[in-house]
DNA sequence: TTATTAAATGAATATTACTCATATCGAGCT
DNA sequence: AGCTCGATATGAGTAATATTCATTTAATAA
């Protein structure tokens, strides 16, 4: 009679569809073609009767029959995942150890809070932070130094597994007053004269030297600091300009603090995977820190992306 | 054999086999075959890396996996059909009548305890139970007297909508002591020369005469009585022998009031089936009533099984 | 042991989810 | 207006997978 055979996929797929403000955008996320989204939404929408999604504003609105159906998904979701966590434990243990190396400064921000979460759920997995800078941080897996490395690199390594974590946009940062501010992105040729103000890591893993100026035959002078909030407040005080994620500025940007433009037309993107031994990416309490890192941060940073390039 | 994810689907049947005992009967009130969940279920394991079933006992037990996702579809399942009622009476409303008459005596045992179910999910719905013994119950329905009824007929009705509840299993009654309590199963000429404790209704009404022992020319006295536990005190005291549903008389087989014997090798199976107008057949509130009494009626009857014939 | 009932299995089929290619729609420009 | 761009819708074809059919295998009871 009630052959309404709704399914956990269409929870997920309203989930993605409210969270990622779009179809497009919702089919990225789950892997998907934006057809396929399209179509399953309309077939769900058919099997219940009702519409889900407020078609004509933008970003998409819900129904009053979305937003109840997306609360059953905010409920059941994690439930399903707590189960399918707890058979994993069964299956692999839950103890292990974690110990990792982060390539890119800003990442502690996101980071913290998503080892806070995993905590929760692994209590029985020791998790280690490495400090410092390290030059060959994907090294340190084979050395047996670290289990896990947050990078942006992919090249293939022996017995080295790489899984995509999420793409961001990297922002040129400028004081607000700034002559540069007026224009709606900023070209190669536009940091020349300036100085660039950066992290102290070598050129080559600066995605705006290496990517964007270096190609253009632009050479800036550089200026290094530790911290963000450093760089942050040498921009502001006109030492010059800087690129950093969108996610750790935005704060910045809302207060009016600094002000920031593309990178180019369509931006500068930059993506950051995890890298593991391939001995350990089957594990479950391996898998589910990604699990846990990616699920947190598309709900926390402001403007990332499913990651592009296939590890 | 590989599944993508775990889906709502996968809970339900894990759900089936553990209610009805083994993946044959789940098969059943689930409208699969036998192959479909066997198939089914393998693949979710594999998916897994879990056994969920022990397949070595019988009836069949879960392992802790199976305990732990069965868990899972207990809390999810229920919350799934919560939503699915929610969007139900944002489709078509909260309110209704429900009229219900009942052909068979026996049917206010079960039918009260799942009218306390629905009333808590509608409390909109007005609920009324017709009284009294009703010559033609289905007509109620087409002169407007009643709204749905519990019938076990499914004769073609124009404007009539049918809709199957379960079979169950009429089983005849005799003292502990009688001489045919040896029998493993009694046949027609055993009734002969007894008499035959029934409700106050037509012969043409009762299985046991019309299905098999009219057919096989015997013709029992009769004697009438209103109430289930007059016609068991009727058969202890020797008055005679009786054919009632199993679950009508499963709480006096326990205590060894009476006994019980099968009517033919296989059984007298009869089936219940709900009537409604056509006009209402799709109404929310409709098809939630009988989705309740099915649900309610399979966790709490003993011996009842899907019903076959199609309405 | 045999008869009986339940579950597993492999191949064939039906169903459905998904992609591809393209059309349509809507907002923002000029 | 008309035009472009980005996003959604749609129809047809294909890939994926769920289900059935026809047996086989295993477990139980007589």
């Amino acid at each position: 009679m009630n052959i309404t055979h709704i399914e956990l996929r269409h929870l997920r797929l309203l989930q993605a569809v409210t969270e990622a403000g779009g179809l497009t955008a919702a089919a990225e996320r789950l892997h998907l073609t934006q057809s396929a989204v399209s179509h399953q939404l309309k077939a769900l929408e058919d099997a219940l009767g009702l519409p889900l999604v407020e078609r004509a504003t933008r970003p998409l609105g819900l129904t009053a029959a979305g937003r109840r159906l997306l609360t059953l998904a905010h409920t059941a979701l994690p439930q399903v995942d707590a189960a399918l966590r707890d058979l994993a434990k069964l299956k692999d243990g839950d103890a292990g150890e974690l110990r990792i190396a982060v390539e890119c400064h800003t990442c502690y921000d996101w980071l913290m809070s998503a080892m806070d979460s995993y905590r929760d759920v692994w209590p029985g997995v020791e998790l280690d932070l490495l400090g410092g800078f390290q030059a060959d941080p994907v090294g340190l897996l084979l050395d047996g130094r670290a289990d896990l490395v947050i990078t942006s690199e992919t090249v293939p390594r022996a017995g080295v597994a790489y899984a995509p974590l999420f793409g961001f946009e990297m922002l040129a940062l400028l004081p607000p007053d700034h002559p540069l501010a007026t224009k709606k992105w900023l070209l190669p040729v536009d940091f020349a004269g300036h100085t660039l103000i950066t992290y102290p890591v070598p050129e080559d893993r600066l995605d705006l030297i290496r990517r964007v100026l270096a190609p253009a035959g632009i050479k800036p002078a550089r200026r290094e600091a530790q911290l963000t909030v450093a760089i942050l407040q040498l921009v502001a005080s006109r030492r010059g300009l800087a690129a950093l994620p969108a996610w750790a500025v935005a704060p910045y940007l809302e207060r009016g603090y600094i002000a920031a433009r593309r990178i180019g037309k369509h931006g500068l993107w930059a993506e950051l995977h995890v890298a593991v031994r391939e001995a350990d990416a089957t594990r479950a309490y391996v898998v589910d820190f990604i699990e846990t890192v990616k699920r947190d941060s598309f709900a926390r940073l402001p403007g990332i992306r499913p990651a592009i390039i296939a590890p």
